[in-house]
DNA sequence: CGGCTTTGACCAGCGC
DNA sequence: GCGCTGGTCAAAGCCG
């Protein structure tokens, strides 16, 4: 297997946002007090917003597209990132900051299964892997494939009454993600 | 009732 | 072509 990147402890930390590989690139303009309050989004996200698929759809949309192409294998896609880290716990489940669902355990050549997540935001296409290594079962491997497009759940439960109070304080005030 | 995990089945890639 | 393997699906069941 490719390998792109390999870590000891502390755990990694939350997929960053997008890098920007622009440097002409404007920032990104989000009202996130519209975005986390479900509210209607207007301005620069209204284009994004509009397209969300409902899982369902985008489920039928990806089993068509991989029909279609063939190929399945983890790290096949091109320009997908991947990383991969090792961490010394008794869990499994590493708090990461964002929200998973696990859609398969799968028995391996090892002594303990492999599991798979999907990020639930329905957005992102960020998935993972989990993995104890058989010769050492201290070790968990953590595979991440992906970017999650969109802040993490912890991140934003912390920042959320923090711009509610900066936007009631300051109205015309703006956020800018990078 | 919605969100989540579990788990057997299915399918495509790969090596022979 | 065949069998093995890994990744995903989806139904069923659990839980708060």
């Amino acid at each position: 297997m490719e390998e792109y990147g390999k870590l000891q402890y502390p755990p990694p930390p939350p997929s960053p946002p997008p890098p920007c590989s622009d440097p002409d690139a404007t920032p990104l303009e989000i009202d996130w007090i519209a975005v986390l309050s479900g509210q209607e989004v207007t301005g620069d996200l209204a284009p994004a917003a509009a397209t969300c698929e409902s899982l369902e759809t985008r489920r039928d949309k990806e089993k068509r597209e991989r029909r279609k192409k063939g190929g399945r294998r983890w790290g096949r896609t091109a320009g997908c990132r991947r990383f991969e880290f090792q961490t010394r716990s008794a869990e499994d489940i590493l708090d990461d900051g964002y929200r998973w669902r696990k859609y398969g355990q799968k028995a391996v050549h090892s002594l303990y299964p492999r599991s798979y997540y999907r990020c639930t935001y329905h957005t992102c296409n960020v998935k993972k892997q989990v993995q104890r290594l058989s010769r050492d079962t201290s070790i968990v491997v953590t595979t991440y494939e992906g970017t999650h497009n969109h802040p993490s759940h912890f991140l934003m439960q912390t920042l959320t009454p923090l711009l509610k109070q900066i936007q009631t304080t300051f109205p015309l005030s703006k956020f800018f993600m990078y």
